[in-house]
DNA sequence: GCCTTGATGACG
DNA sequence: GTCATCAAGGCA
């Protein structure tokens, strides 16, 4: 079995795991196939400080809270009633942190993936090396895409990402590859965080959601 | 009102 | 291909 991350990797400080979280491989097994794929973009969620965060001023609900419990666990949530987003908690017990899952770069079950999103079974037109078709860069370049895509559903929520069937992969930034980092999205309302670099992704790829 | 997406229509 | 707009949808 592929390798897993030891315990100490969760730990690090949610500002510095995030970026460290480009280029490890998510990975979802379910009887119906293996989905996977590299994660290109994310976005850091500071705890209570962070206007932006669920846990802002340390709400604490039904909803968020595993972000209060040990790092390396699976933060689901539904946002505008229908979609689901996948989220890396972070940070010590306590620290209600977490980092969401923006965008993979697919790497296995092309068709499965295709298949959960709706999209129908043109994966064979796919040629590694060659700037990917406009359908595959929308397989999961979303947080919302690629939870789709890897199916992951509200019975995941809490699940150890160190555990197969759904897991974190170790893995990272390719020869050339580098870090960018900008504002987070979708958060306008969040005052004056809305303006933190918290967001990051690997530079130039085209999988990244925006 | 929300850590989103897909459909639609305008324009190069 | 881009960009802008809109509405779907469930719950705190």
């Amino acid at each position: 079995m592929a390798p897993l991350f030891p315990e100490e990797f969760f730990w690090q400080p949610t500002l510095e795991l995030a970026p460290r979280l480009l280029g490890v491989e998510f990975v979802h097994k379910t009887p119906e196939g293996v989905a996977a794929g590299r994660i290109v973009e994310v976005e850091a969620y500071v705890g209570p400080g962070d206007r932006a965060a669920h846990s802002y001023g340390g709400r604490r609900t039904e909803r968020t809270e595993v972000m209060f419990g040990e790092p390396g666990h699976l933060y689901v949530f539904q946002v505008y009633g229908m979609h689901l987003c996948c989220n890396v908690v972070s940070g010590p017990p306590g620290a209600p942190e977490a980092i969401l899952l923006r965008a993979l770069e697919p790497t296995e079950g092309w068709e499965l993936m295709a298949r959960r999103r709706g999209l129908g079974p043109r994966w064979q037109l796919y040629e590694p090396g060659r700037r990917p078709p406009g359908f595959l860069r929308q397989l999961a370049a979303g947080p919302a895409r690629l939870t789709e895509a890897l199916g992951v559903t509200r019975e995941d929520y809490g699940w150890d990402l160190r555990r197969p069937p759904l897991y974190l992969r170790p893995g990272g930034l390719a020869p050339g590859e580098e870090v960018a980092s900008g504002p987070r999205i979708g958060i306008d309302y969040a005052g004056e965080a809305r303006d933190y670099p918290w967001r990051f992704w690997i530079k130039g790829n085209p999988f990244v959601s925006r």
